[in-house]
DNA sequence: CCCATATGTTACCGACCGGTAACTTTCTCG
DNA sequence: CGAGAAAGTTACCGGTCGGTAACATATGGG
Protein backbone atom coordinates (compact mmCIF):
# COMPACT_ATOMS: atom_id res chain seq x y z
CA UNK A 1 0.00 0.00 0.00
CA UNK A 2 2.64 2.64 1.28
CA UNK A 3 3.52 3.79 -2.60
CA UNK A 4 7.46 3.33 -2.19
CA UNK A 5 8.12 5.58 -5.61
CA UNK A 6 11.71 5.94 -4.68
CA UNK A 7 14.40 4.71 -6.17
CA UNK A 8 16.23 1.47 -5.07
CA UNK A 9 18.46 2.50 -1.79
CA UNK A 10 21.33 -0.01 -2.16
CA UNK A 11 23.56 3.29 -0.44
CA UNK A 12 23.74 2.64 3.17
CA UNK A 13 21.94 5.15 5.06
CA UNK A 14 24.67 7.80 5.91
CA UNK A 15 25.16 8.44 2.15
CA UNK A 16 21.12 8.33 2.28
CA UNK A 17 21.30 11.05 4.69
CA UNK A 18 24.25 13.57 3.25
CA UNK A 19 22.23 13.34 0.07
CA UNK A 20 18.96 14.30 1.46
CA UNK A 21 20.86 16.47 3.77
CA UNK A 22 22.76 18.30 0.58
CA UNK A 23 19.48 19.23 -1.29
CA UNK A 24 17.53 20.14 1.45
CA UNK A 25 20.26 22.50 2.87
CA UNK A 26 20.66 23.93 -0.74
CA UNK A 27 16.69 24.49 -1.06
CA UNK A 28 16.02 25.62 2.15
CA UNK A 29 19.07 26.97 3.42
CA UNK A 30 20.58 25.12 6.78
CA UNK A 31 18.51 26.71 9.35
CA UNK A 32 15.26 26.20 7.31
CA UNK A 33 15.22 22.26 7.50
CA UNK A 34 15.12 20.68 10.70
CA UNK A 35 17.18 16.61 11.62
CA UNK A 36 13.45 15.02 10.87
CA UNK A 37 12.71 16.60 7.48
CA UNK A 38 16.19 15.08 6.59
CA UNK A 39 15.63 11.79 7.77
CA UNK A 40 12.60 11.63 5.96
CA UNK A 41 13.62 12.55 3.08
CA UNK A 42 16.69 10.31 3.34
CA UNK A 43 14.13 7.45 3.98
CA UNK A 44 15.28 6.82 7.46
CA UNK A 45 15.12 8.38 11.30
CA UNK A 46 15.99 10.68 13.37
CA UNK A 47 17.34 8.28 15.45
CA UNK A 48 19.68 6.49 12.89
CA UNK A 49 21.23 10.11 11.71
CA UNK A 50 22.31 11.11 15.12
CA UNK A 51 24.20 7.32 14.74
CA UNK A 52 26.02 8.77 12.41
CA UNK A 53 26.64 11.99 12.96
CA UNK A 54 27.18 13.58 16.79
CA UNK A 55 24.96 17.00 16.07
CA UNK A 56 23.04 19.02 13.40
CA UNK A 57 26.00 21.35 13.30
CA UNK A 58 28.26 18.00 12.76
CA UNK A 59 25.79 16.80 9.70
CA UNK A 60 26.02 20.61 8.20
CA UNK A 61 29.77 20.99 8.41
CA UNK A 62 30.47 17.11 6.63
CA UNK A 63 27.62 18.02 3.66
CA UNK A 64 30.31 21.34 3.66
CA UNK A 65 33.25 19.33 3.64
CA UNK A 66 32.01 17.14 0.68
CA UNK A 67 30.75 20.30 -1.22
CA UNK A 68 34.56 21.36 -0.95
CA UNK A 69 36.13 18.46 -1.84
CA UNK A 70 34.68 18.31 -4.75
CA UNK A 71 35.82 21.57 -5.37
CA UNK A 72 39.05 20.96 -4.39
CA UNK A 73 39.07 18.18 -7.20
CA UNK A 74 38.07 20.47 -10.07
CA UNK A 75 41.13 22.28 -9.48
CA UNK A 76 43.13 19.07 -10.03
CA UNK A 77 41.60 18.37 -12.88
CA UNK A 78 42.00 21.93 -14.01
CA UNK A 79 45.79 21.98 -13.12
CA UNK A 80 45.56 18.30 -14.78
CA UNK A 81 45.20 19.49 -18.13
CA UNK A 82 47.30 22.30 -18.26
CA UNK A 83 50.20 21.67 -16.39
CA UNK A 84 52.97 24.65 -16.37
CA UNK A 85 50.39 26.67 -18.07
CA UNK A 86 48.94 29.52 -15.58
CA UNK A 87 47.12 31.14 -18.01
CA UNK A 88 45.02 28.27 -19.14
CA UNK A 89 44.44 27.30 -15.79
CA UNK A 90 42.68 30.12 -14.76
CA UNK A 91 41.13 30.67 -18.25
CA UNK A 92 39.68 27.37 -17.44
CA UNK A 93 38.39 28.24 -14.09
CA UNK A 94 36.75 31.06 -14.94
CA UNK A 95 34.55 29.02 -18.16
CA UNK A 96 33.67 26.59 -15.18
CA UNK A 97 32.54 28.92 -12.97
CA UNK A 98 30.64 30.54 -15.26
CA UNK A 99 28.67 27.34 -16.56
CA UNK A 100 28.56 27.00 -12.43
CA UNK A 101 26.66 29.95 -12.37
CA UNK A 102 24.38 29.27 -15.19
CA UNK A 103 23.33 26.20 -13.85
CA UNK A 104 21.94 27.58 -10.14
CA UNK A 105 18.82 28.70 -10.22
CA UNK A 106 18.25 31.36 -8.12
CA UNK A 107 19.57 30.71 -4.92
CA UNK A 108 23.16 31.13 -4.41
CA UNK A 109 26.26 29.55 -3.90
CA UNK A 110 25.79 26.85 -1.04
CA UNK A 111 28.70 27.68 0.66
CA UNK A 112 28.43 31.83 1.04
CA UNK A 113 24.59 30.99 1.62
CA UNK A 114 25.80 28.49 4.89
CA UNK A 115 28.21 31.47 5.95
CA UNK A 116 25.36 34.17 6.30
CA UNK A 117 23.53 31.85 8.18
CA UNK A 118 25.96 30.76 10.72
CA UNK A 119 26.99 33.81 12.30
CA UNK A 120 29.07 32.02 15.27
CA UNK A 121 32.53 32.27 14.47
CA UNK A 122 33.26 29.01 16.13
CA UNK A 123 31.04 26.92 14.01
CA UNK A 124 32.60 23.95 13.01
CA UNK A 125 31.02 24.35 9.05
CA UNK A 126 32.40 27.87 9.20
CA UNK A 127 36.20 27.01 9.84
CA UNK A 128 35.84 24.95 7.40
CA UNK A 129 34.58 27.18 4.49
CA UNK A 130 36.89 29.92 5.42
CA UNK A 131 40.04 27.71 5.21
CA UNK A 132 38.75 26.58 2.45
CA UNK A 133 38.60 29.94 0.72
CA UNK A 134 41.70 30.95 1.91
CA UNK A 135 43.09 28.11 -0.14
CA UNK A 136 41.61 28.83 -3.28
CA UNK A 137 42.66 32.52 -3.11
CA UNK A 138 46.36 31.20 -2.36
CA UNK A 139 46.14 29.25 -5.14
CA UNK A 140 44.81 32.04 -7.90
CA UNK A 141 47.50 34.17 -6.60
CA UNK A 142 50.50 31.07 -7.03
CA UNK A 143 48.63 31.08 -10.96
CA UNK A 144 48.90 34.84 -10.93
CA UNK A 145 52.49 34.56 -10.18
CA UNK A 146 53.29 32.00 -12.37
CA UNK A 147 50.92 33.61 -15.15
CA UNK A 148 53.55 36.87 -14.81
CA UNK A 149 51.23 39.58 -13.91
CA UNK A 150 53.30 42.78 -13.12
CA UNK A 151 51.15 42.86 -9.91
CA UNK A 152 50.29 39.08 -9.03
CA UNK A 153 48.37 40.11 -5.54
CA UNK A 154 46.34 42.54 -7.06
CA UNK A 155 45.49 40.50 -10.22
CA UNK A 156 44.20 37.64 -7.71
CA UNK A 157 42.68 39.79 -6.07
CA UNK A 158 40.95 40.99 -9.20
CA UNK A 159 40.00 37.12 -9.77
CA UNK A 160 38.78 36.78 -6.71
CA UNK A 161 36.41 39.47 -6.25
CA UNK A 162 35.06 38.45 -9.47
CA UNK A 163 34.50 34.83 -8.49
CA UNK A 164 33.08 36.01 -5.22
CA UNK A 165 30.71 38.49 -6.90
CA UNK A 166 29.64 36.63 -9.55
CA UNK A 167 29.00 33.14 -7.37
CA UNK A 168 26.81 36.38 -4.69
CA UNK A 169 24.58 37.82 -7.64
CA UNK A 170 23.21 34.86 -8.40
CA UNK A 171 21.00 35.32 -5.84
CA UNK A 172 19.83 37.92 -7.59
CA UNK A 173 17.52 37.46 -10.70
CA UNK A 174 17.82 39.43 -13.81
CA UNK A 175 21.51 40.11 -14.25
CA UNK A 176 22.06 37.66 -17.02
CA UNK A 177 25.02 38.67 -19.39
CA UNK A 178 27.34 38.21 -15.92
CA UNK A 179 28.28 34.77 -16.62
CA UNK A 180 29.33 35.31 -20.19
CA UNK A 181 30.86 38.65 -18.97
CA UNK A 182 33.07 37.19 -16.53
CA UNK A 183 34.40 35.02 -19.13
CA UNK A 184 34.92 37.73 -21.09
CA UNK A 185 36.60 39.73 -18.38
CA UNK A 186 38.82 36.67 -17.16
CA UNK A 187 40.19 36.02 -21.12
CA UNK A 188 41.04 40.25 -20.98
CA UNK A 189 42.65 39.48 -18.06
CA UNK A 190 44.83 36.91 -19.52
CA UNK A 191 45.77 38.83 -22.02
CA UNK A 192 46.71 41.68 -20.20
CA UNK A 193 49.31 38.98 -18.68
CA UNK A 194 50.82 37.91 -22.24
CA UNK A 195 51.50 41.66 -22.73
CA UNK A 196 52.87 42.18 -19.57
CA UNK A 197 55.06 39.46 -20.07
CA UNK A 198 55.76 40.32 -23.11
CA UNK A 199 56.79 43.89 -22.22
CA UNK A 200 59.39 42.50 -19.59
CA UNK A 201 61.32 40.09 -22.08
CA UNK B 1 17.15 48.56 42.33
CA UNK B 2 16.89 48.35 38.08
CA UNK B 3 19.87 49.62 37.15
CA UNK B 4 18.33 51.13 34.17
CA UNK B 5 22.02 51.52 32.95
CA UNK B 6 20.67 52.60 29.45
CA UNK B 7 21.02 55.64 27.81
CA UNK B 8 17.75 57.49 28.17
CA UNK B 9 15.18 57.23 25.63
CA UNK B 10 13.36 60.31 24.52
CA UNK B 11 13.11 58.40 20.93
CA UNK B 12 9.83 56.76 20.28
CA UNK B 13 9.47 52.95 20.36
CA UNK B 14 9.21 52.43 17.15
CA UNK B 15 12.49 54.28 16.61
CA UNK B 16 13.94 52.12 19.58
CA UNK B 17 12.77 48.89 18.53
CA UNK B 18 14.32 49.80 14.37
CA UNK B 19 17.61 50.82 16.08
CA UNK B 20 17.53 47.71 18.13
CA UNK B 21 16.42 45.31 15.82
CA UNK B 22 18.85 46.61 13.09
CA UNK B 23 21.69 45.92 15.68
CA UNK B 24 20.69 42.51 16.41
CA UNK B 25 19.88 41.21 12.89
CA UNK B 26 23.39 42.45 12.08
CA UNK B 27 25.14 40.45 14.54
CA UNK B 28 23.05 37.50 14.79
CA UNK B 29 21.38 37.34 11.48
CA UNK B 30 17.75 37.98 11.37
CA UNK B 31 16.74 33.99 11.74
CA UNK B 32 19.20 33.81 14.95
CA UNK B 33 17.10 36.60 16.83
CA UNK B 34 13.41 36.30 18.35
CA UNK B 35 11.05 39.30 18.75
CA UNK B 36 11.38 38.98 22.39
CA UNK B 37 14.88 39.60 22.39
CA UNK B 38 14.58 42.69 20.01
CA UNK B 39 11.61 43.96 22.65
CA UNK B 40 14.22 43.52 25.49
CA UNK B 41 16.74 45.53 23.52
CA UNK B 42 14.87 48.32 22.96
CA UNK B 43 13.84 48.65 26.21
CA UNK B 44 10.00 47.77 25.50
CA UNK B 45 7.90 44.36 25.05
CA UNK B 46 7.02 41.92 22.87
CA UNK B 47 3.40 43.65 22.54
CA UNK B 48 4.32 46.97 21.41
CA UNK B 49 6.70 45.21 18.96
CA UNK B 50 3.50 43.88 17.58
CA UNK B 51 1.31 47.12 17.80
CA UNK B 52 4.33 48.49 15.45
CA UNK B 53 5.12 45.99 12.92
CA UNK B 54 2.24 43.78 11.62
CA UNK B 55 4.76 40.43 11.98
CA UNK B 56 8.40 39.79 12.20
CA UNK B 57 8.52 39.43 8.57
CA UNK B 58 7.59 42.95 8.12
CA UNK B 59 10.04 44.44 10.87
CA UNK B 60 13.15 42.59 8.69
CA UNK B 61 11.31 44.60 5.59
CA UNK B 62 11.38 47.58 7.09
CA UNK B 63 15.03 47.29 8.57
CA UNK B 64 16.30 46.53 5.39
CA UNK B 65 14.22 49.41 3.75
CA UNK B 66 16.36 51.78 6.04
CA UNK B 67 19.62 50.37 4.92
CA UNK B 68 18.94 50.62 1.52
CA UNK B 69 17.29 54.32 1.70
CA UNK B 70 20.54 55.05 3.27
CA UNK B 71 22.62 53.75 0.32
CA UNK B 72 20.74 55.39 -2.19
CA UNK B 73 21.22 58.94 -0.28
CA UNK B 74 24.89 58.41 -0.25
CA UNK B 75 24.15 58.21 -4.02
CA UNK B 76 22.81 61.15 -4.16
CA UNK B 77 25.52 62.80 -2.17
CA UNK B 78 28.20 61.27 -4.77
CA UNK B 79 25.87 62.78 -7.96
CA UNK B 80 25.73 66.12 -6.05
CA UNK B 81 29.63 66.30 -5.13
CA UNK B 82 30.42 65.60 -8.81
CA UNK B 83 27.34 66.46 -11.40
CA UNK B 84 27.91 65.52 -14.81
CA UNK B 85 31.14 63.74 -13.98
CA UNK B 86 30.67 59.93 -14.35
CA UNK B 87 34.70 58.74 -13.48
CA UNK B 88 34.62 60.97 -10.43
CA UNK B 89 31.40 59.73 -9.67
CA UNK B 90 32.19 55.95 -10.04
CA UNK B 91 35.89 56.46 -8.61
CA UNK B 92 33.68 58.21 -4.77
CA UNK B 93 31.81 55.29 -4.96
CA UNK B 94 34.72 52.89 -5.00
CA UNK B 95 36.56 55.06 -2.39
CA UNK B 96 33.57 54.87 -0.33
CA UNK B 97 32.98 50.72 -0.42
CA UNK B 98 36.00 50.53 0.16
CA UNK B 99 36.13 52.33 3.52
CA UNK B 100 32.87 50.62 4.62
CA UNK B 101 34.13 47.25 3.75
CA UNK B 102 37.38 48.40 6.58
CA UNK B 103 34.45 49.35 9.15
CA UNK B 104 32.59 45.59 8.95
CA UNK B 105 33.93 43.39 11.35
CA UNK B 106 33.89 39.77 10.54
CA UNK B 107 30.19 39.75 9.72
CA UNK B 108 29.28 40.66 5.63
CA UNK B 109 26.80 42.80 4.14
CA UNK B 110 23.36 42.90 5.89
CA UNK B 111 21.77 42.27 3.02
CA UNK B 112 23.78 39.76 1.46
CA UNK B 113 23.17 37.85 4.44
CA UNK B 114 19.20 38.75 4.77
CA UNK B 115 18.94 37.34 0.94
CA UNK B 116 20.81 34.15 2.20
CA UNK B 117 18.44 34.04 5.14
CA UNK B 118 15.17 34.49 3.86
CA UNK B 119 15.31 31.23 0.62
CA UNK B 120 11.45 32.14 0.28
CA UNK B 121 11.40 33.82 -2.97
CA UNK B 122 8.53 36.29 -2.20
CA UNK B 123 9.47 37.59 1.14
CA UNK B 124 8.94 40.81 1.09
CA UNK B 125 12.52 41.80 2.13
CA UNK B 126 13.69 39.89 -0.72
CA UNK B 127 11.78 41.85 -2.94
CA UNK B 128 13.10 44.90 -1.84
CA UNK B 129 16.47 44.35 -1.64
CA UNK B 130 16.00 42.35 -5.28
CA UNK B 131 15.01 45.90 -6.73
CA UNK B 132 17.45 47.37 -5.04
CA UNK B 133 20.22 45.93 -6.59
CA UNK B 134 18.75 46.09 -10.19
CA UNK B 135 18.77 49.72 -9.27
CA UNK B 136 22.16 49.70 -8.34
CA UNK B 137 23.37 47.64 -11.20
CA UNK B 138 21.49 50.28 -13.40
CA UNK B 139 22.81 53.25 -11.77
CA UNK B 140 26.55 51.83 -12.53
CA UNK B 141 25.22 50.92 -16.34
CA UNK B 142 24.45 54.29 -16.86
CA UNK B 143 27.57 55.79 -15.60
CA UNK B 144 29.80 53.59 -18.09
CA UNK B 145 27.76 54.88 -20.35
CA UNK B 146 28.59 58.76 -19.90
CA UNK B 147 31.90 57.83 -19.01
CA UNK B 148 32.50 56.50 -22.47
CA UNK B 149 33.70 52.77 -22.13
CA UNK B 150 33.90 51.22 -24.90
CA UNK B 151 31.58 48.71 -23.80
CA UNK B 152 29.45 49.92 -20.71
CA UNK B 153 27.52 46.91 -20.15
CA UNK B 154 30.65 44.98 -19.66
CA UNK B 155 32.33 47.60 -17.69
CA UNK B 156 29.20 48.09 -15.87
CA UNK B 157 29.19 44.17 -14.80
CA UNK B 158 33.21 44.43 -14.10
CA UNK B 159 32.14 47.57 -11.57
CA UNK B 160 29.05 45.28 -10.52
CA UNK B 161 31.14 42.22 -10.04
CA UNK B 162 33.71 43.95 -7.84
CA UNK B 163 31.45 45.44 -5.73
CA UNK B 164 29.63 42.51 -4.95
CA UNK B 165 32.81 40.36 -4.63
CA UNK B 166 34.33 43.34 -1.89
CA UNK B 167 31.20 42.99 0.20
CA UNK B 168 31.13 39.09 0.04
CA UNK B 169 34.77 38.17 1.31
CA UNK B 170 34.31 40.60 4.31
CA UNK B 171 32.80 37.29 6.15
CA UNK B 172 35.82 36.06 5.57
CA UNK B 173 39.07 37.09 7.73
CA UNK B 174 42.55 37.00 6.24
CA UNK B 175 42.58 38.47 2.50
CA UNK B 176 42.90 42.26 4.30
CA UNK B 177 44.61 44.20 1.12
CA UNK B 178 40.64 43.79 -0.84
CA UNK B 179 40.00 47.00 0.05
CA UNK B 180 42.78 48.92 -1.41
CA UNK B 181 42.85 46.67 -4.11
CA UNK B 182 39.31 47.15 -5.05
CA UNK B 183 40.41 51.21 -5.06
CA UNK B 184 43.49 50.27 -6.90
CA UNK B 185 41.01 48.29 -9.40
CA UNK B 186 38.46 50.98 -9.73
CA UNK B 187 41.13 53.99 -10.73
CA UNK B 188 42.35 51.55 -13.07
CA UNK B 189 39.43 50.71 -15.11
CA UNK B 190 38.63 54.43 -15.26
CA UNK B 191 41.86 55.61 -16.80
CA UNK B 192 41.34 52.93 -19.25
CA UNK B 193 37.62 54.66 -19.84
CA UNK B 194 39.25 57.79 -20.54
CA UNK B 195 42.19 56.11 -22.73
CA UNK B 196 39.52 54.97 -24.45
CA UNK B 197 37.60 58.39 -25.22
CA UNK B 198 40.95 59.88 -26.14
CA UNK B 199 41.42 57.12 -28.54
CA UNK B 200 37.73 57.99 -30.01
CA UNK B 201 38.38 61.63 -30.14
C1' DC C 1 21.50 -21.41 15.97
C1' DC C 2 22.58 -17.39 18.46
C1' DC C 3 24.64 -13.45 19.51
C1' DA C 4 26.18 -8.91 18.12
C1' DT C 5 25.58 -5.11 15.46
C1' DA C 6 22.99 -1.83 12.62
C1' DT C 7 18.71 -0.05 11.86
C1' DG C 8 13.68 1.05 12.61
C1' DT C 9 9.81 2.79 15.76
C1' DT C 10 7.59 5.40 19.15
C1' DA C 11 7.33 8.41 22.55
C1' DC C 12 9.06 11.89 24.94
C1' DC C 13 11.73 16.17 26.87
C1' DG C 14 12.81 20.99 27.51
C1' DA C 15 13.57 24.99 25.11
C1' DC C 16 12.38 28.43 22.14
C1' DC C 17 9.55 30.78 18.84
C1' DG C 18 5.97 33.94 16.60
C1' DG C 19 1.85 35.79 17.86
C1' DT C 20 -2.41 37.10 20.83
C1' DA C 21 -5.64 38.28 24.79
C1' DA C 22 -6.87 40.87 28.61
C1' DC C 23 -5.79 44.04 31.71
C1' DT C 24 -3.21 48.05 33.88
C1' DT C 25 -0.50 52.05 33.74
C1' DT C 26 0.98 56.43 31.93
C1' DC C 27 0.60 60.53 29.26
C1' DT C 28 -1.58 64.03 26.46
C1' DC C 29 -4.81 67.17 25.38
C1' DG C 30 -9.36 69.34 25.29
C1' DC D 1 -10.39 66.90 35.52
C1' DG D 2 -11.53 63.35 32.58
C1' DA D 3 -11.50 60.87 28.23
C1' DG D 4 -8.77 58.36 25.01
C1' DA D 5 -4.76 56.85 22.99
C1' DA D 6 -0.30 54.82 23.52
C1' DA D 7 2.53 51.96 26.03
C1' DG D 8 3.64 48.38 29.66
C1' DT D 9 2.65 43.79 31.92
C1' DT D 10 1.59 39.07 32.37
C1' DA D 11 0.10 35.02 30.93
C1' DC D 12 -0.81 32.07 27.56
C1' DC D 13 -1.30 29.27 22.88
C1' DG D 14 0.17 26.07 19.36
C1' DG D 15 3.93 24.70 16.93
C1' DT D 16 8.64 23.41 15.90
C1' DC D 17 13.05 22.20 17.04
C1' DG D 18 17.38 19.53 18.46
C1' DG D 19 18.27 15.67 20.94
C1' DT D 20 17.49 11.23 23.82
C1' DA D 21 15.57 6.86 25.91
C1' DA D 22 13.70 2.41 25.51
C1' DC D 23 12.43 -0.99 22.93
C1' DA D 24 11.58 -3.78 18.64
C1' DT D 25 13.30 -5.65 14.42
C1' DA D 26 16.41 -7.36 11.07
C1' DT D 27 20.73 -9.16 9.35
C1' DG D 28 24.73 -11.68 9.02
C1' DG D 29 28.76 -14.36 10.53
C1' DG D 30 30.95 -17.63 14.15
Amino acid sequence: MTPKTQTETPLPPRERILAAAGELFSKHGVRGVGVEAIADAADTNKMTLYRHFASKDELIAEWVRGIIAQKEAVWEEISAKNPHNPQAQLADWGRRVATTLAEMEGRGSALANALAELPERDHPARRVIEAHKLRQHKRVQKLCEEAGFQDPALAANLFYLLLEGATSCVQCKGLKRIGEDLVELVDRMIANSRNQQQRRL
